[in-house]
DNA sequence: GCCGGTTTCAAACAAATGTTTTATTCTCCC
DNA sequence: GGGAGAATAAAACATTTGTTTGAAACCGGC
């Protein structure tokens, strides 16, 4: 079993298409079977179920968008903060919506956004092994333009503010593109998008560094 | 057929709960019956077939949240903006996790989710009876909030940033909560948690009125 | 050239699941 | 109180779908 096998990599390949596109419970195997002009059999027999497929294309595909991808895409590491957080905001924007990343809506973009909804057993090594050290990336960053640590009450939100308007733009772009069209993420406006939550999110770090925020333990 | 009908009611709630946790396809009609205590075929009487029944609990469900938590929650509507958008974004948290709305993880709240990736033939109805009515009452706080219309180039994406906030912490709560427990929401946090992505929008809306955007078509 | 293991293939199998059917029970109105 | 229509129940049906089986084809090494 020489690796990257031609069938093997027909078949991930297809897989994380019809499983982007359609979700683990809908996509089937005779469908990426036949899109991958493969026997039905050869699934079973290279990835031994279904389950095993699905695992082997979400490894894949996440070291495809990091390594493609990489957060601090194409900047020096000494580079200003702010211009780091530009470069992660559109590391992640390419990773879920190019062609040459995770292809956003019409491909295996969705099968991120379904993980976060319903994480299957395989994304536990993902998390571990991609997701993690992503977000301490995104949390030294948002550390180096305020100046000083701010403590986990305004760091974390701030990068699940951050990451959450990303992510939304790959979850929601068949919506967005039906009440605004121009704003659906495309291959051409990929850059537009990106420097906007930018932009938003910097007023926003800006905002709460000032801000004293209610106890945690709120009972208003 | 007099409506509220118990069966029929037992029915929807049950069928709220399934999809909502479990999605469209993953959730058989089986499991439905089994936990309203109601037979499979009453399922197929009363709403023709699986699709009717999703449907009816989408409407059901939209109806539900959008008049127990309307977006200008117990607020004057002459506040002034910026307490309009924090209202604005309360009514969101709320609606979407509280267990009076739509139960957030555990229920009908994913549901929502479930609808932006992979929109029903069914959430074509919603979308203009609830959610294009509900964009228009942000996007006029925001406009009021700038004090001018600054176009809809800054306006939409403003609005797609602050819903895509909320909303985020709606879908992505199982892998949030793994990553840093405090700030998935929960029944108790929902106001910590509204308050931080009011001030974090605030912050964003005064930072892109002040930016000039690159043109619409970038070719950087 | 042939033999071992590897890979591919067509067919069959078994389980799950949406739907329909047919009979029975219930409910209300005359 | 009886009957018509609505509602419920149990069982059967047809289809889809993941998996397995057993045979055939392929391939590298001796």
């Amino acid at each position: 079993m020489s690796d990257n096998h031609p069938t093997k990599k027909r078949i991930l390949e297809a897989a994380g298409e019809i499983f982007g596109t359609k979700g683990f419970k809908d996509a089937t195997i005779r469908t990426i079977a036949k899109d991958a002009k493969v026997n039905i059999a050869a699934i079973n027999y290279h990835f031994r179920d279904k389950e095993g497929l699905y695992g082997a294309v979400l490894e894949e595909v996440f070291h495809l968008g990091f390594t493609r991808f990489p957060a601090n895409m194409d900047l020096a590491a000494n580079a200003d903060p702010q211009q780091r957080l530009k470069a992660f905001i559109r590391a992640m924007f390419y990773r879920l919506q190019s062609k040459e990343g995770w292809g956003g809506i019409g491909g295996r973009g969705r099968l991120i956004a379904r993980e976060l909804l319903d994480p299957s057993p395989a994304f536990e090594a993902v998390l571990d092994r991609y997701i993690k050290p992503h977000k301490d990336m995104l949390v030294a960053i948002i550390i180096d333009i305020m100046g000083t640590d701010p403590g986990p009450e305004k760091l974390m939100p701030c990068a699940i503010s951050i990451i959450g308007q990303c992510i939304y733009y790959a979850l929601a772009s068949p919506v967005i593109r039906k009440i605004s069209a121009d704003n659906a993420p495309t291959e051409e406006n990929l850059d537009r998008l990106a420097e906007f939550v930018w932009l938003f999110s910097l007023g926003g770090i800006a905002k709460i560094q000032d801000a004293t925020l209610s106890p945690t333990k709120d009972a208003v």
